[in-house]
DNA sequence: TGGAAGTTAGTAAATATTTACTAACTTTGC
DNA sequence: GCAAAGTTAGTAAATATTTACTAACTTCCA
């Protein structure tokens, strides 16, 4: 478990980073938000990598929480897919730094064990939401006539695209409204007609 | 126009982003890599942005002159956007430096100049997308119950996520077949049934 | 009273940029 | 036609700043 300092360190990291981005997130800025010394910050965590391992995995685990507690959110694979959908934007609008350290990717390049846990965290969200688009398919819900491999990447980019949108600053973007409708229309164009 | 030099440094920088990201092209490695010393490379462009910007531009520049050709291309709303994928993916592949700066957006955030071109470009990707599925649904090619907006997002971020996945170093990532398959479901998706 | 958490005062390395100067061309005015 | 003046492209050396991190000392509280 992590002391309150600790939990203060990341909470501080993920402010300055929704605000001044990843490379606004430097132990001096860091140290002089909280009020301690530099050297202080070492006292709780190694290193500076050590602080962004500790970020990346509180976003781990909010989406296995999520995932987690899927069933009880909705029953039909589609509407599982879309409380992805909006669990992501709720935490996103929540933690907007979130948004910044997932598209952060070129700024751990040198970095093997932040590279990792990225794409740790991508692989365990296509794969969740493949094996629902599977299940949709073996149901009826969703139309068979096509590879869920391909219909996964679609899905997933588009949450991707719409969470950058948002992120970009877009003024017309209006948060619960938009994130239904572009769901909507996924919806209207994978689900099997009735 | 610029100078040989120039152009140089624009290649090498390209190559260097290619290999090393971009966080890897130094002023230092850039001349190490031409055979001149750091303040040589000031002759020829006033800062580190001014080349950053010239790369921008030439990615640019590839952009407006694959929306130039469309015409010559294909002829039906959908053949373009298709062709669009196609020239991206072309481009990208003789180029993957481009993905890393098309996707370097957060490297970018504190230059405001920097951020600025990306958005340009982005915005005039999805202006001549938008306007092609706008087009594609006046000639009763691309579903009509669907707002053009929404449909573009899906197929941009489609896009995006597509390029990711092969820059991802995805092995099982055969270009050609992949980006065929992957237009051939969305056109599945969104062009009207006959 | 002893260890956790803090401070002060540094270091080493990296990085973009500036300064002062030179050699080799090119242009221009008499 | 040719020398003076100017330009271009380079160098070596230094600078300013940022950054992560460390060593050694102090404070404070259970």
């Amino acid at each position: 478990m992590s002391t309150e300092r600790q939990q203060e360190i990341i909470d501080v990291s993920l402010d300055i980073i929704s605000t001044k981005g990843i490379q606004g997130l430097t132990i001096k800025n860091l140290a002089k938000r909280i009020g301690i010394s530099e050297p202080a910050i070492y006292r709780h965590y190694d290193n500076k990598i050590s602080i962004l391992l500790a970020i990346l995995d509180y976003f781990k685990t909010s989406g296995e929480l999520l995932f987690g507690n899927l069933d009880s959110l909705a029953t039909s694979p589609l509407k599982k897919i879309e409380a992805i959908f909006q669990g992501y934007f709720n935490a996103f609008r929540q933690n907007p730094s979130l948004v910044t350290v997932i598209f952060s990717e070129e700024i751990f390049r040198n970095e093997p064990m932040l590279q990792q846990k990225i794409t740790d965290i991508m692989d365990k969200n296509s794969a969740v939401i493949k094996s629902l688009v599977a299940e949709g398919q073996a149901k009826g819900e969703i139309k068979s006539d096509i590879e869920s491999k391909y219909l996964t990447l679609i899905i997933i980019g588009s949450l991707r695209m719409m969470v950058k949108k948002w992120q970009m600053g877009d003024k017309a973007f209006n948060h619960r409204e938009e994130v239904e409708n572009i769901f909507k229309t996924l919806e209207q164009l994978i689900k099997v007609n009735a």
